[in-house]
DNA sequence: TTGTAGGCGTTATCAG
DNA sequence: CTGATAACGCCTACAA
């Protein structure tokens, strides 16, 4: 079903259609009423991908993210494709991966699809490769990095201060008496950096330089935890809490101090970060930095649809992250 | 860049680079060469959306989830979106919720991006509007139901058995001594009624018929869990075990019981549905009944791949769920 | 108020 | 082996 099949049924031509279909003024009122009617009887809907032709508009926005698979990237992405379907947007969502390779593969698939936006979560999209491609491929549409900042023209960056949070969360620890406070997580994203950042910041503020520990794991899955406190331990028995660079990883360390019949937190404190639904189950509950992963989403939207609708935005925004104390600290 | 442009950089026609880039046969050597060098040199990619136009074929793949934030759905949209892409198809992931009304629209919309094939995720989908939308403007494109069934020529359909596995999780519960188990969910969803019917034919192949108790509650939250066990509780002190539709759910019930201090197994058991990692990092972790969502997302990639290519497949398919035993039994 | 013609980027068909 | 042409479904000048 065309636009020339409705015109035909109609007695007029397919521009007199088209323009009925886009609410275009100058129709006669009759006319536009007998279209629309037959529109409604056949279900006609624009084929899209046709109107993005000649619009030079395709309304697909890319979504990059590393795995859908992880609660926050899910969060986030729900609110994003909410959003954008709101505004007549349709959400391509991939699965990037970690690796800087698949990424640039990703944004050659968003490339060839046209998209009219794109929306890259995660500060792990912050690198060179990643910036390449889209210098290369992606110079007109706009993009928007959740968690970082890329210099290039058309790029807005969502930025959260995790650094200044895990500062916080060392005041947190810090003010329950904790004093051998050990960072866990690998430092492979601008984000992990950030936050071990805020860490060195905090431990120096109290003047626990000497007892700074980085504590660095491959993954960040539950497992890294287990393993990683079971080695930071026999390493350093001394250390009495943990910052954590995800729930996930919590999670796995809170199961080896519960499996050991340690106390959290009166022996061990413990804290993750992204307050991912995670940390809301496991017993103890943890306490957690909210990286704001909703709002961010909700304002790469905003962003995005702004920008495409011809206002101008601020190319860098901070949002502010929260400390939600639960029962492990 | 267009293949215009390339041709005229080539100083051949556009024919000529379009069976280069489709890798047509019957082009001199030289040639070829000149203008691979060309595409490679301006990192030319083709137009989708044209080609689509063109081809009538989008290779563009909707899939419809209710909530992309439930572990179990981002599970399989992992999958699936991974298995497409290996083939050249992109997903388009839409938030279809749980109304019949907001699934019409997402096959509208569907529709309107001419996508090649349909993933329709979870039993929910299997109700009258959706196959009424789906009849009225899905009528060619194929579709498979992942945990379901509708009668229509171009839909397939991947069945768990969850009524039986819902039976055995009666025989573990029977085996340890239980004798008054709760079932615990809404039943509006034909994945729920399923897993009742497996209920109530365990409990009857028990002799237990008089124990039965169906406890509805009206969402599958934790926080329904927690207030749903308790409710339970109060009405029926003697039950001994709750078979939970959800991990989610049992999360909840986990929660409620350890703050009143009842022993879990002992004295009472709980299993939750869909082996999501809720299960296993609470404290006890859940057992749980997998529906083999990874598998149901990789047989409904594969199934739509081989319909696509031209080849034929069962109209319906049978998955076994499997009980993961872990500490709540 | 409506119709005609041209074009968006690509591929397929038919000539040459 | 290669090029011209029409077509996919839609929109937008321009003309009537």
């Amino acid at each position: 079903m065309t636009i020339y099949d409705i015109a035909e049924k109609a007695g007029v031509s397919a521009s007199t259609v088209s323009r009925v279909i886009n609410n275009k003024p100058g129709i006669k009122a009759e006319t536009r009423e007998k279209i629309q009617k037959l529109l409604k009887e056949y279900n006609y809907t624009p084929d899209e991908n046709a109107r993005g032709l000649v619009n030079k508009a395709t309304k697909l926005i890319g979504i990059l993210i590393p795995d859908i698979r992880n609660n926050h990237h899910s969060d986030l992405a729900y609110v994003v494709e909410k959003k954008l379907r709101e505004q007549g947007y349709c959400s391509i969502i991939l699965n990037a991966g970690y690796e800087h390779k698949t990424m640039a593969e990703s944004i050659q698939i968003l490339e060839q699809r046209k998209v009219d936006g794109i929306i890259l979560v995660g500060s792990a999209f912050q690198n060179d490769r990643v910036e390449k491609e889209l210098r290369q491929r992606m110079t007109h549409a706009p993009i928007v990095l959740a968690n970082g900042y890329l210099d290039l023209a058309n790029v807005h960056g969502i930025l959260i201060d995790e650094r200044n949070g895990t500062k916080r969360l060392v005041d947190l620890l810090y003010s329950k008496g904790k004093r051998h406070i050990a960072f866990m997580g690998n430092l492979n994203t601008p984000s992990n950096q950030e936050k071990f950042y805020g860490y060195e910041e905090g431990m120096e503020k109290y003047g626990l330089t000497e007892n700074k520990i980085l504590f660095q794991v491959s993954g960040i899955e539950k497992e890294s935890g287990y393993r990683g406190v079971k080695q930071l331990l026999s390493e350093h028995p001394d250390v009495d809490s943990v910052i954590c660079v995800e729930d996930l990883m919590a999670v796995g360390v809170i199961r080896y101090l519960n499996e050991l019949g340690i106390k959290i937190p009166q022996q061990i404190a413990v804290t993750g970060m992204n307050n991912s639904i995670l940390g809301e189950i496991t017993f103890p509950s943890i306490t957690t930095l909210d990286n704001k992963m909703i709002d961010t989403g909700l304002m790469a939207a905003q962003i995005l649809m702004n920008y495409l609708n011809g206002e101008n935005n601020a190319q860098k925004v901070m949002l502010f992250s929260e400390i939600i104390e639960r029962e492990s600290t």
